[in-house]
DNA sequence: CACAACTCTGTACGGCGTACGAAAATCAGG
DNA sequence: CCTGATTTTCGTACGCCGTACAGAGTTGTG
């Protein structure tokens, strides 16, 4: 089975927070030279969530990896929130800025793929969900450019905003649901076709899961799955998507253009 | 700050969770007659998590709740995933046959509205990640009514399981935002206004996040952010991309149709 | 009536984030 | 140079968490 809890904390002085995700070096410095920095602690997070999942980067292992004790690491962080809050920061600014050549449509799918191409790269990013005082120069700068790729061809400022967020919006569900997939793999050890043959006589123990009552899901899910087992395949459903979602966007601009 | 991370356990044998979500009785009992059910065990933790959120739902909490010792919860559910799965299953029990008479785009609108409802009764929905075995009764038939309001406009089984993805996948972004831009306001007992007032100084003092480095992000990001505190308008997004959604979809349709 | 099956519980283990206070290192001012 | 303020680093400890394990009590079956 699954289980994912999301955790949230407070959100109390912005403060030290955007200091930290802007590179605000703070007030002069007296005491013992630092042994590390913030950006330290930060690639090593980000290299132990993409070695296994987000799970895995405790304040306890990240010290470990650096060599450090603990508690030393609230020198660099004001805590594991505003640290994972760093790394997603930190991982946006490996998305490229687009090419301002590009139309509208194409801008939006080389956004988009890119997205889906960080995503793949870093998992976890699906793993953590950010606040407003996320907001680090990256994602700023992501923003920006998503924007841009929007301008100019009719939306007013809040159906621009709405137009780029159902774009990312897109690309998150689908590349989620791409790496859930990937990932329930690799840990449970069983390839969805193994799952399903252990499941399978259970469910046909139960006369409430009968193919009987669920026609089209029995159907279409066995058909969807084992598209999806096509391996090049997990891809489709984001190709898919995004052109229903570009296509339905063309259909706004061109109502305006009139 | 935000700080969310999302746990995942292995996923062994799924009979006795399947089983469970079936309600599959189990072999005849003998000892003691048991103090509870599993359905009281789901009812108390959901309720323990919409009052509050999935981080409530421990199980030192749900037996408080039900007084009881935390490890006879252990009788009656696997583990905390398999509880959250159950969970999963339960709440979308709520979500109501669709109407049968309804054209593709009318029944995907009200899907979608039920669905968007849903989250916002139950907004620790969003806020787990299911699996596999979380597939129930109430999942498979949600997936079911989904397919129905897709199925014979010229669609192929491959294509209505990403149709609907998308619509739900839709649902399930927008209504996040929304929702934890409300729990943010909650939780940190500032309003969105409030915490840019106190930001914005910290903000003002960082050259690089000047606005002139970012001005499409400055600009539509204001006017997002003030339309979005009028209130009514969280859903805004919500409408905007299901139009943009179901307009894409009836792009192909038409394609198809010729 | 004995025994097997089942429920329930207390204790305990290993993990987590992090509060707190002490020790060591460094620099500014005299 | 020395003193004292400042900062980093660290060990310990607290309160959580999920849950393994073993025992005690309860019930139905042979």
């Amino acid at each position: 089975m699954s289980g994912v809890s999301t955790e949230d904390n407070g959100d109390g002085d912005p403060r030290r927070a955007i200091e930290l995700l802007w590179g605000v070096p703070g007030p002069p410095r007296r005491g013992p030279k630092p042994k590390l920095t913030t950006a330290d602690v930060v690639r090593t997070a980000i290299a132990l969530a993409d070695a296994d999942t987000i799970e895995a980067v405790t304040v306890r292992r990240v010290a470990e990896q650096l060599g450090v004790s603990p508690m030393s690491l609230y020198t660099y962080v004001p805590g594991r929130a505003e640290l994972l809050d760093l790394m997603i920061d930190h991982a946006h600014g490996e998305l490229p800025v687009p090419d301002p050549g590009l139309g509208w449509r194409e801008a939006l799918t080389a956004i988009a793929d890119q997205l889906w191409a960080l995503f793949h790269r870093h998992p976890w990013l699906l793993q953590v969900t950010t606040s407003r005082s996320a907001l680090g120069p990256h994602s700023f700068a992501k923003y920006e450019h998503e924007l841009r790729a929007v301008e100019g061809i009719g939306l007013d400022d809040v159906e621009m905003d709405a137009a780029v967020g159902l774009v990312t919006g897109l690309v998150r569900t689908t590349a989620r649901s791409s790496l859930d997939a990937a990932r329930l793999v690799r840990t449970s050890g069983l390839t969805d076709a193994q799952w399903w043959e252990r499941a399978a006589p259970v469910l046909a123990g139960i006369p409430a899961a009968d193919a009987a009552h669920y026609p089209l899901a029995s159907r279409v899910g066995q058909a969807a799955g084992e598209a999806h087992n096509a391996a090049e395949d997990p891809a489709f459903i984001f190709r898919f998507g995004l052109a229903r979602v570009l296509d339905g966007i063309e259909t706004l601009v061109s109502e305006r253009q009139q």
